[in-house]
DNA sequence: GCTTATCCGGAACGTCTTTCCGTATATTTG
DNA sequence: CAAATATACGGAAAGACGTTCCGGATAAGC
């Protein structure tokens, strides 16, 4: 899963080209690099994105250097810790469009969503800071978030379980615009209004196209 | 004009009542209070409203016992700059009322109202924070700004010079997410939406109630 | 002018960030 | 497998900032 990760860029391609290889990638570098992503969610989530860095590289078990080293600006730990969530949720639609109906899959990748955003909260007021380190991260949402909402939407509009004439990004803003202003009141309450969402998307649907 | 502000609360009539009174509030202390506003209103536009306390202590000439004395919090300082600003504003309504005639006086006072927005930015992602001590400030905001415009608005009206159904919260909030989506774009690209508004308004007038 | 409540300044302290370097270890080479 | 070396680790040290505290200064009241 994590694939000698080199932290830092959006996608890093590290090993990939023909140049002279320097030297592997120590794999005790890898783990710490893990484990700091690792703990830093969990801190950000806990204490916020400003909670101080040695509560970070406590629960990393791993000393201060190592925090600086892999990660010189809290800004790139930020955009690491953002990245790999947003990776982990949209890696999730494949296995999801596996294993369930297409219209299936759908919802709960909707759902595995709204607990991905959950887990914003903090971040959301650092990415509008302002602060020009964070410009890069919208689009990499869009970037990994709209093939992977698309597929799934596209398989279940080919099923006729739903309507086909509604764009992964459209879907994308209008689900995040929810659950932000809902958020307030709870997940279960998100919850509850993305499935609304979905059954809007159902009610269009082309039922004559589906062939179970 | 800044007299005998007593820092803290958003209304602290302080010699007010029939208490014992304890004694006169020292000139010094008035002083070093409206110093430090002054500075901590220019520092904040310049460097934003996380800048190092030492910054505006230097720049008001007083020691940092000085400023933690007056201001606690540091979101103290910041809703006493705030509730500064807006008072500074709110109050120019009148003196422009009484110099123009009432279509100019409004446009003169929104392009003011403009400027003041200009200077919130940094305050803007402070204010959403989430920080309760801020809470109050959307409310004052709307408490002076509102009676503020609406005796503009009125009084433009009631020449025929523009429309009569458009009341001033809905037009402050206009204005602010105009110049909040613009100021991107610059201060003089808020300042012509603005005067597009302002026609919008003119256009529906009832002329036939003008004397001049 | 004298007393006293109030206020001032900045040193002192604690917390957090960031740098630095001696030590440890993974990788490579022979 | 052992030596060589590039790479990484940990935590002490330095720096920056926020916050507290108190001896000394000064305005207000008499």
């Amino acid at each position: 899963m994590t694939e000698n990760t080199v932290p830092g860029g959006v996608d890093a391609a590290w090993p990939g080209g023909g140049e002279r290889a320097p030297r592997k990638r120590r794999v005790d570098a890898q783990r710490n690099t893990d484990s700091l992503l690792e703990a830093a969610k969990t801190v950000f989530g806990t204490s916020g994105v400003d909670a101080p860095a040695k509560e970070i590289t406590d629960l990393a078990g791993v000393g201060v250097g190592t925090l600086y080293r892999h990660f010189p600006q809290r800004s790139d730990l930020v955009k690491a810790v953002f990245q790999r969530e947003v990776d982990s949720c949209a890696d999730a639609a494949p296995g999801l469009a596996a294993a369930h109906e297409p219209g299936e899959a759908l919802e709960q990748w909707l759902y595995r969503f709204t607990e991905f955003l959950a887990t914003k909260r903090g971040l959301a007021s650092a990415l509008h800071s302002g602060d020009p380190a964070f410009d890069e991260l919208p689009g990499y949402f869009m970037q990994r978030f709209g093939p992977a909402l698309g597929s799934l939407l596209d398989a279940a509009a080919a099923e006729g379980e739903i309507r086909a004439d509604v764009s992964p990004e459209e879907l994308l803003h209008a689900v995040g615009n929810l659950c932000m202003v809902a958020d307030a009141d709870g997940p279960a309450y998100s919850r509850r209004m993305v499935s609304l969402l979905i059954d809007g998307l159902r009610y269009g649907a082309d039922k004559s196209r589906s062939r179970s």
